[in-house]
RNA sequence: GCGCGGAUGGUGGAAUUGGUAGACACGAGAGACUUAAAAUCUCUUGGCCUCACGGUCGUGCGGGUUCAAUUCCCGCUCUGCGCACCA
């Protein structure tokens, strides 16, 4: 008898799929299709770890499951190779990013195909081909042409000492995580992407998403839409105006000051020669903090008072203006109305500054703890509006406002625009030509890609420009528009653009006339499966984003690029925590194939861990589990190819087993209950095992085997493989039509129905499948144990299920 | 603070529509095979009472609805995640 070697059959049935390119696919009207896909890797120097192995196997899973149902699958792969690890590695070695990143392509697809991940290796991108990014760069021409990219001045981090532009996150405490040295803002014009122009259109499809709901409302929350009005107040000794925006226009008059953003235009404009320096100094100090510091929750309001005056459009009354960094400069309109009573921000600015409070609503008596009311009531203090409830007001004062030309409704988002932008060498360069005489010009279709030069020196130069700014030659070139001499765009675009589309070209890969063509897209096209574990807003919201574009620019023929979103956890390491290179507790997927336990052990275990969408922690012995079931499996089929014999054995019973099993499993994977689906597996093998003792019948025990060749091949396929060939096919696994149930070979002639008293359970009745309720309900009472329970009591109610139970009240 | 989840044996988890709680696996215990061990196979395994039949308690806590609640409702506790001064 042959022993079970996954070292052996693994590479064998592995090199087979290769040469047979049975993963290939092309168009096929005539079969449904079906695309799934992991969200690509980071092709990092450490290789694949657990989660990338968690990720691919439930990909690998859904692909092969359909295949097996016949559709055509589209499972591909690619890269997202730029990004400041790449650049990071390249600038401490000095090695080009490309020749690293090509080193762990390499290494990576080694270790995909060790997994046995049936992948359409001919449809394979990278981010930081040419071939790739030259149609990024196209998207980004198309963007500017419809003035969805444009370049803005924005304020940046920077670093005096290195001279550097530095990320958020680069920024610790104030200062440079490189050097220390105090950090500055400094205005720099950046590009932007115009996402805020689709926020409705974003926001409209989300319910009617089949994404997990937690997603779903991250999206909802990030796009931050609130309804409002837009409120001016007239300056007492200007006239100027300040503009507010509030979800609350029923407070109106109880707003007792204003407060500016220190970045609004009129902070510094409106200080009076009294508070000019303090005004001056609270700006330029505020401006420094970083914006994490800036809303942190405990931090104590800070403000100054500018010394001028404004009119409160609705009571007319005089309200101070005043400077405060509780107010942010990119929500709204820079500028809040305070209504200290109705507000707990604007309270506490209140009561630390002493400014009036004036309750406008009256707090109902059931709330008298509450310190600030922000609830609904009735108003109060608001003249003509007194004794109306806040939510039947709202409408009715803006319209009153509207009327006096002070007011209007307004929507406003907490979405910023994309800051795309990035001073850094490793990303697809911004293919933007700045003319003197034209401004900035795309560069045309027929001149992309703008390839990434060579260069020596990878690190910024310390300009605040990217290392392509010092290549004079690559700069330095001619204005598509005039001809005449122009610098190119030195920033790079942000890893995601590059991600936002990738999905798409996966579809169409080679294509070098255009991105894609809309026939080839729109068969496979949206993604039926998108696999992956983090990720919630921005690049799940960015993909979003580029498709409903791309549909409106007539590209496509649907708004939005994933149907199914499978959200999964993580794998921790066997102590529950993390797995950290520092800690020693990482398990390497690969380690794990190579110890002997295989592909199929490690896919079926992290597939049999639990639900995909909970976290878990690996388990050695859990493993080990995994790979005794396969084993019994093994033996099973060599048993049987060892000892059947024409006869009849227990032909119904397998049969049974074998039906119940399709079933569960079916339903199951549909479902992507992929560990329940496994343990019915584990239950039909040991059902298979207990009913071997009465001898393998040829005919009967080939189709049960068969049957679990095919069901286990979503989660090992290469034991299945071997076995189904062990078992005389000469067709592979997945050219083989999905087993299908019989309903009357699991129906059983008797049913199981279990009686309860007072909703206990006091008895199992066995009877045969036809038994009427009256029949069933008298063989509950007769029963001798319920009877003792029931005594000489009568029976109040007797109800009975079909099927399930008799549930007895006395 | 706001939003979204989660809590079931020693452990991971199952129970898909309110109907036998604990499937399956790990661990533990016992037995078979073996000179022995490993491997493999079989059985037992939520707590308490009982030789046993069986009883009783039990799905984070407190209430409720129902003949019947892990499942639905109300109020809490703990915990994970996301957002976080968005007016």
């Amino acid at each position: 008898m042959k022993r079970y070697n996954p070292s052996e059959i693994e590479p064998k049935w592995q090199a087979t799929w290769e040469e047979q390119h049975v993963n290939e696919v092309t168009v096929d009207p005539s079969r449904p299709k079906v695309y799934v896909s992991g969200m690509f890797p980071y092709p990092s120097g450490a290789g694949m770890h657990t989660g990338h192995a968690f990720s691919y196997s439930i990909v690998d899973a859904l692909a092969r499951f359909h295949r097996q149902h016949g559709r055509n699958v589209l499972n591909p792969m690619g890269w997202d190779t730029f990004g400041l690890p790449a650049e990071n590695y390249a600038i401490k070695t000095n090695t080009a990013p490309a020749i690293v990143t090509a080193e762990n392509i390499a290494n990576f697809k080694k270790q995909f195909k060790r997994m046995g991940v049936s992948i359409d290796w001919s449809r394979e991108i990278n981010t930081s081909d040419p071939e790739y990014y030259r149609w990024t760069q196209w998207v980004f021409a198309k963007l500017f042409e419809r003035g969805l990219a444009y370049q803005k001045e924005s304020l940046q981090w920077w670093c005096p000492v290195d001279k550097t532009v530095l990320a958020n996150e680069q920024v610790e405490g104030g200062h440079c995580w490189r050097c220390g040295s105090l950090v500055e803002k400094k205005s720099m014009k950046q590009w932007f992407f115009k996402i805020t122009e689709y926020a409705d259109a974003l926001l409209d499809e989300i319910p009617d998403l089949d994404w997990p709901q937690k997603i779903k409302t991250a999206q909802a929350n990030w796009i931050g839409r609130s309804l409002g009005a837009e409120v001016e107040f007239k300056l007492v000794d200007s006239k100027d105006i300040i503009t507010v925006f509030t979800t609350r226009p029923d407070t109106l008059f109880g707003a007792t000051a204003i407060v500016l953003a220190p970045e609004h235009q009129l902070s510094r404009q409106l200080a009076t020669s009294e508070f000019k320096e303090a005004i001056d100094e609270y700006i330029d100090s505020s401006i420094k903090k970083s914006e994490i510091e800036r809303m942190n929750d405990t931090r104590e309001k800070t403000g100054v008072f500018t010394g001028s005056y404004a009119i409160n459009p609705a009571s007319g009354e005089k309200v101070p203006v005043w400077v405060a960094d509780y107010v942010l400069s990119g929500y709204g309109t820079g500028a809040v109305m305070a209504v200290p009573a109705h507000d707990e921000r604007d309270f506490e600015f209140a009561e630390k500054f002493g400014l009036p409070i004036v309750e406008v609503i009256e707090k109902p008596d059931t709330d008298v703890d509450t310190r600030v009311y922000h609830g609904e009531g009735l108003l109060v203090n608001s003249g003509r509006f007194d004794g109306k409830s806040t939510s039947d007001v709202r409408e009715e004062i803006v319209a009153w406002l509207e009327q006096q030309g002070t007011g209007r409704p307004k929507v406003s988002y907490k979405m910023r625009d994309w800051l795309i932008s990035r001073q850094r060498y490793w990303g697809a360069p911004i293919p933007i030509i700045h003319c003197p005489d034209h401004g900035p010009v795309a560069v045309p279709e027929d001149q992309l890609p703008v390839v990434l030069p060579d260069v020596k020196d990878f690190a910024p130069k310390g300009d605040g420009k990217s290392a392509l700014a010092s290549v004079d030659e690559w700069v330095n070139t001619t204005c598509p528009t005039c001809g005449k001499p122009a610098k190119r765009e030195t920033d790079t675009m942000d890893g995601y653009a590059c991600s936002s589309w990738y999905l798409l070209r996966y579809a169409d890969p080679r294509n070098a006339e255009r991105a894609w063509d809309p026939a080839i897209i729109n068969y496979w096209e949206p993604v039926d499966y998108y696999v992956g574990g983090d990720h919630a807003v921005a690049h799940l919201l960015y993909v979003r984003f580029w498709t409903h574009v791309f549909k409106d620019m007539g590209l496509t023929d649907f708004k939005e690029p994933i149907k199914k979103l499978v959200y999964h956890g993580y794998i921790n390491a066997e102590d529950g925590t993390k797995m950290s290179k520092s800690k020693g507790n990482v398990i390497d997927p690969l380690d794990v194939i190579e110890q002997g336990y295989g592909a199929d052990a490690l896919r079926t275990y992290l597939l049999f861990m639990g639900p995909i969408e909970f976290d878990a922690a690996w388990d050695s012995r859990g493993i080990a589990g995994i790979y005794r079931f396969l084993n019994r499996i093994w033996v099973l089929a060599q048993e049987y190819q060892d000892s059947a014999k024409d006869f009849d054995g227990n032909d119904l019973a397998v049969k049974r087993a074998q039906h119940k099993t399709i079933r569960k499993v079916t339903d199951d994977i549909n479902r992507l209950s992929f560990n329940t689906a496994i343990s019915s597996l584990m239950e039909y093998t040991n059902e298979l095992y207990k009913l071997k003792v009465d001898g393998f019948s040829k005919v009967v025990w080939h189709d049960a085997l068969q049957s679990m060749v095919q069901l286990i091949a979503p989660f090992a396929p290469h034991m299945s493989e071997e076995l189904n060939s062990q078992l005389g096919s000469t067709e592979l696994v997945q050219n083989q039509p999905w087993p299908i149930w019989d309903d009357s070979l699991i129906a059983e002639q008797t049913m199981t129905v279990i009686v309860q008293v007072n909703g206990k359970l006091r008895a199992k009745l066995v009877v045969a499948k036809d038994t009427d309720e009256a029949q069933i309900k008298q063989l509950a009472l007769e029963d001798e144990h319920v009877a003792s329970f029931i005594g000489d009591k009568k029976p109040a109610k007797v109800i009975y299920v079909p099927g399930r139970l008799v549930s007895i009240v006395v």
